[in-house]
DNA sequence: TTCTTATTGCAAGTCTATTGCAAATATCAC
DNA sequence: GTGATATTTGCAATAGACTTGCAATAAGAA
């Protein structure tokens, strides 16, 4: 059970499960699209939940340290979004240009892809963003 | 030639060539690197030309508006960078996590990707992010 | 319940990028 | 070249994402 997993992790690094840690977790969980800081920030204030905008920053980056989330950088969105990892392996996401609509792609191995994500989403692609990190020669 | 291709291209819309877009696309065409607008700025101060950041950033909107420059959004970076198009085609990067050396990928089929980029330029590869943008759906 | 320590909220600050506006300058007509 | 006109620039202010310092608060262990 992940309330269960999160609770462990937590522990083993010397942290708390706190309200707000639960408040933005179960946001998380019952959210289909990855979230930036602002949108879960505004959502749980909607929801009448107290918490600040920097604790829900700060609980995203202790989730990201946990493993538990993952951090999107998505192509001139001047943001950062963040999905539970929680059994989903390693995707890509496409976006809609117009209403910013997020939606998984569940390929990688990275071949035939624009026919294939046109047809398996039914978007029409319009640019992709490819880019790897690692360590150049000089640094290794 | 490209400065006659800019000229031209300036023409066209309504704009002039003046001595800051100059010294901007000067410095794009010698450097080999991707640059952000304030490694711009900082490289052309050091070389004592006198010209404002904003003045950088607004150069670069109106590069890539005609097309003679690409913007990169690269992973965690939480900047833009640019790079001139001339002739260079389509193509991808790979950023060491150390120093931050970008380096040209001359492939985009994208398959067999990490060994082949491993072997074509040694680095060893870390994570790598590929996104897609288009139009969902509902906005076609 | 009490104590210790992690966590939170608030305020202030950082960094990239954008906008308003008056002054400077490129281009064109003369 | 001179002057008219429209674009471009610099400066100051602003926006927006994200971070940091610190005192007050709350979690969890005893
Ligand atoms: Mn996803
Ligand atoms: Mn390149
Ligand atoms: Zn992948
Ligand atoms: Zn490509």
């Amino acid at each position: 059970m992940l309330e269960l997993t999160i609770k462990k992790g937590l522990r083993a690094t010397g942290r708390r499960m706190t309200r707000t840690r639960q408040a933005v977790l179960t946001l998380l969980e019952r959210t289909r699209q990855p979230l930036s800081a602002t949108e879960i920030f505004d959502q749980l204030h909607q929801e009448k939940v107290s918490i600040d905008l920097v604790t829900v920053y700060r609980t995203l980056h202790v989730l990201k340290e946990l493993g538990l989330v993952v951090q999107l950088d998505l192509h001139q969105e001047g943001l950062s979004r963040y999905e539970l990892k929680e059994g989903r392996k390693h995707h890509h996401h496409i976006r809609c240009q117009m209403c910013g609509h997020i939606v998984d792609l569940l390929l990688c191995p990275l071949k035939n892809v624009t026919k294939l994500i046109e047809r398996q989403t039914q978007f029409i692609v319009d640019e992709h963003t490819l880019e790897f990190t690692g360590l150049c020669p000089e640094c290794q």
